[in-house]
DNA sequence: CGCAGGGTTTACAGCGCTAGAAATCTGCTC
DNA sequence: GAGCAGATTTCTAGCGCTGTAAACCCTGCG
């Protein structure tokens, strides 16, 4: 049988609460008798019992995480991440998908007033100010690119970074550049974008401004064959708001016959975990998820403390990783043939 | 706060235990008392306490699944799939990284006996049969191309899959086809690949089957870059044991100038969950993975009711996904310039 | 030298559920 | 109509842990 507290402080010579004590690091424990536990636990190997702690402590041990799309590298990746730094609080986590609907997000929101979870990350998509009337006291985290004003909220400064994106691609000498994304002008990647050309004295044309109604691959392929069907003169560079649409995007620019990144360099966004024997491999944004999930578990935790917590939005960091589709030179020589 | 036990009993009338027996299908129920409890369930939208239940039962409520590593797309995918399967027996996951590892693989095996976990699921590279004695009773099913005489197994045939793979490459008209994989002929994908070949009178000449130290990208690339400088001529088909495999070698294929799939065909195997604005997307076999969650959970259920349970080994179907990769004629027009 | 006052430790009552054993209720036989 | 077997339900004791409150033990001061 695996040993229990009793175990433990029978050996240490203490009580069970004691060990409890030290254990969850309560003041007012000895060196002396911190010590002894501390190597009661070491040699029976001792664990606690998590259902055991959960059930004494109220708490259910679950932590909801609402996301779009699991089969989107990009939350696939955000899932794992959180389901590690969810561990370390004891937490296991629930996924669910809202496929991008309001309806399904709205949902969401509503269970957390039943008392079956401990907390809620929510990516949402369609949820708006006003939504958050839904809410109750249970602690909430917010991901993506939608601050709200009560809720807590972790991410990377969007703005900027599609600014330190575009930054690259005007550093590898394109001037002309299209933006694939947004159907409006709430998007923060687009507006960061946007305002990055405006400081270089450039400017992002109607025409160069690709809209999109999804962010997959299919949105990507659709919207720059369409550019390619109107007639308008080739952009040096595109910068995508997500990676599937990047792949995408050069899906439609090689079937047309144009060279990646030799005749249009394209931009991603996410830093999607995609096979790096991908040609061109793709250049992008990689926000630093590892630490968005460690703060929004830290945010969890923070609020379950305390009874009326004050909102915090924390920004966390990006990388620009440059790679081959905005090399100045591509990989791909000329074809035989 | 939310609906114990206690409440449903009160509404309907009846003990706790009563209610806790229709909850857990115990025989000796009259229909009139579980249509009461059931209701009573309903009307209070009744949910167990899982770290209750768990602590009742002496379960931990966890099972483990040991996987090479996360980030390989394919295993990401089986993750989340294992974690809905999990879900429906009140099991959370936790996921475990051995990086391809004997050691690794040896010390999940020895925490087998520490009693923290209810099940193992593991999917191992190294592991021999001679290793098991490690094992203590607690549920194990193992996943992958090895089989153990004495554990569970769930998984697809390889051999039959390969071999429906390069059937598909011969019926669209390549004779001449390498192999990409296995370090050994313990490969059952290139067993069935060879056996394929055979029964069609063609053969796997030595210069054209293609060994790898791994499975990814990096490995394909250089296997396939290897070969191209070894002026062997060129084959007509590439059957790779992996999609990452495919990905580096039609990479390597496409930085020498060949064209896919109207120079060579490549094909892959596992139907990661990558883009499909990939060019060219990937003909593959795609296993039933949602099947193979779904039985290796049923197995840890099945063990963990019996005291001697007899070993299953579990085929789950696959099917071909033939795409571009393998396209009789190519998706890619001529280039300009 | 006694006692206040703090730091430390212990006792004990649950958290919500399940597993026996015990109690009760049927319907049936004689 | 009593007696009995089997079906059905209730009683009771934990599962391993934490929170509260009370008990303990030491200083240092008067």
């Amino acid at each position: 049988m695996r040993p229990r507290l009793a175990d433990v402080a029978a050996r240490a010579g203490v009580s069970i609460k004691t060990v409890s004590n030290v254990i969850n690091d309560f003041p007012h424990i000895s060196t002396q008798t911190r010590e002894k536990v501390t190597a009661a636990i070491e040699e029976l190997g001792y664990r606690p019992n998590l259902s055991a702690r959960n059930l004494a402590k109220g708490r259910t041990g679950v932590i909801v995480l609402g996301v779009p799309r699991l089969d989107m590298p990009y939350f696939a990746s955000l899932a794992m991440q959180l389901i590690t730094a969810a561990e370390a609080a004891s937490w296991w986590v629930q996924i669910r998908q809202t496929r991008g609907e309001r309806a399904a997000e709205l949902e969401l929101l509503a269970e957390t007033r039943q008392s079956r979870i401990d907390g809620m990350v929510l990516s949402p998509l369609r949820l708006r100010e006003s939504d958050l009337a839904e809410r109750s006291g249970l602690p909430l985290v917010m991901l993506g690119e939608r601050r709200f004003a009560a809720v807590d909220h972790v991410g990377i400064d969007n703005a900027a970074a599609a600014a330190s994106a575009v930054q690259h691609l005007l550093e590898t000498g394109r001037r002309r550049i299209a933006v694939v994304g947004g159907p409006g002008r709430t998007d923060r990647r687009v507006v960061g974008a946007r305002a990055t050309l405006r400081a270089h004295g450039l400017d992002l044309p109607a025409a160069l401004h690709l809209p999109v109604r999804g962010v997959t691959g299919r949105h990507g392929e659709e919207a720059m064959k369409a550019f390619l069907g109107s007639g308008h003169p080739m952009p040096e560079a595109v910068f995508c708001v997500t990676d599937w649409l990047a792949m995408g995007v050069i899906r439609a620019l090689r079937l047309h016959g144009f060279a990646v990144p030799d005749d249009v360099a394209v931009m991603g966004f996410d830093d999607i975990p995609y096979d790096l024997a991908a040609l061109p491999t793709l250049s992008t944004i990689a926000p630093d998820r590892e630490e968005i999930a460690r703060l929004a578990v830290a945010s969890l935790r923070r609020q379950e403390g305390a009874t009326a917590p004050e909102v915090q939005h924390t920004v966390v960091g990006h990388r620009l990783v440059p790679r081959e589709s905005t090399a100045a030179t591509g990989p791909v020589p000329t074809t035989r043939r």
